[in-house]
This record gives C-alpha cells, sequence and structure tokens, in this order.
DNA sequence: CGGTCGATGATT
DNA sequence: ATCATCGACCGC
C-alpha cells in the first residue's frame, strides 16, 4: 500500500522517525528498484540553520517550500545526489533525507549512506519535484519496528549550524547493518 | 584499525 | 568558498 499525501504533510520530525520499516520504490523503465528504509535525517524548517530552506527560497530549496510528498533531490560534493521527502503543509519548507535502505530488490551496490543508496537505486537530480503519490516513485507502508529499536542521534555532517548541530534529528534502526556510519567531520 | 584528504561541480 | 559524501591512502 502507497503512504497517501496524508502521511507527509504532517510534523517532520514525526514523518523522519514513521519513515523507517517503510519501503521506498523506485519504478525504474522496467527494473523495479526497492529498499527498506533504516536511517533518516528531519530538517525541520526555514529556521533550521541545518536545513537548506534557511538560505531562503532559491531555485535549489524552492521544491521545499511546496507541498509535501514531493521528491527533493540535490547533488553534494559534486559527486552524489542526496535523496529526501518534502513535509509539512505547503509553505513550511522542511524535508527528511533518506540516508540507508536495507536492499530489496534492483540495487546496485552499497545501500548504507545518502549518496550511496541514490547512486545503487539510480536516483538523481532528474527526479527532483517528482510527486511520491504517483507511480514511479514511491514509499509503500512496509512494516514498522518495534519503538525501543529507534534510536537517534545528531545530524551527520552539519557541525557549521551552530545549536541546530546537536539536535537529536536523525533517526535510525539500532543495530540495523544498512545503517551508514556516523563519521563525524574533524573539522 | 583510525585519521586525513582529494575528487568534483552546483550553489551562493 | 562552501558543502546534508565517499573511498583511497596513510601511519600505527
Amino acid at each position: 500500500m502507497k503512504l497517501p499525501r496524508a502521511f507527509y504533510r504532517r510534523k517532520t520530525e514525526v514523518v523522519a522517525k514513521d519513515l523507517l520499516g517503510r519501503v521506498l520504490v523506485h519504478i525504474d523503465g522496467d527494473v523495479r528498484r526497492s529498499g527498506t528504509i533504516v536511517e533518516t535525517e528531519a530538517y525541520v524548517g526555514a529556521h533550521d540553520l541545518a536545513c537548506h530552506a534557511a538560505k531562503g527560497r532559491t531555485a535549489r530549496t524552492d521544491v521545499m517550500f511546496g507541498d509535501a510528498g514531493h521528491a527533493y533531490v540535490y547533488l553534494i560534493y559534486g559527486m552524489y545526489d542526496c535523496f529526501n521527502v518534502v513535509t509539512e503543509p505547503e509553505g513550511y519548507a522542511a524535508a527528511v533525507l533518506v540516508r540507508g535502505v536495507a536492499p530489496i530488490e534492483g540495487c546496485e551496490g552499497a545501500t548504507d549512506g545518502p549518496g550511496k543508496l541514490c547512486r545503487a537505486m539510480s536516483l538523481t537530480r532528474a527526479h527532483n519535484r517528482l510527486d511520491l503519490v504517483g507511480d514511479r516513485l514511491f514509499i509503500e507502508e512496509g512494516t514498522k519496528p518495534p519503538r525501543r529499536r529507534i534510536a537517534s542521534s545528531a545530524r551527520i555532517g552539519v557541525e557549521y549550524a551552530g545549536e541546530w548541530a546537536n539536535k537529536p534529528l536523525r533517526f535510525f534502526i539500532d543495530g540495523d547493518p544498512f545503517v551508514s556510519r556516523a563519521r563525524v567531520r574533524s573539522k
């Protein structure tokens, strides 16, 4: 069962947690690529200094200001794409970054990191703005993990974000082998 | 092992 | 100049 728009239109932190155990599906021509989401990060709004929308409404961040349930895919470090789901009502710029999936079908290579899972599932900026309540890219119900298996931590790679750097907005299934290794950048 | 660093290009 | 990353390469 495909998750409806109302699922995404909620509070970002809630969506980030609720996404664990769900199945990300990319219908790539005749190939179906899918994986169970095991790690996410919440970027909770324009007031969140780690959120790209903190820079205002630009060509890149525009999609986050739109309605929930759309893909926000951007290029990072000139080499990797990162896949996000837009959350909250229209006008409220926020999203959830998917950082790790356990492969189910059609994945080519590792999926334990935001850049890696995009590469493995053939997700690129060409998918930016795509409606997740559609037929090419969507998320299925899957099976939610028990509450006690959900752990949280500070987000990865956002040390520049002042007090927002330390907030526990990263969620993952504790002990899952497809959770990315949380390397903290030394400077 | 762990840490350090370069690749590579869009965005501001 | 910076960056919501990754993997190669170093020294122990």
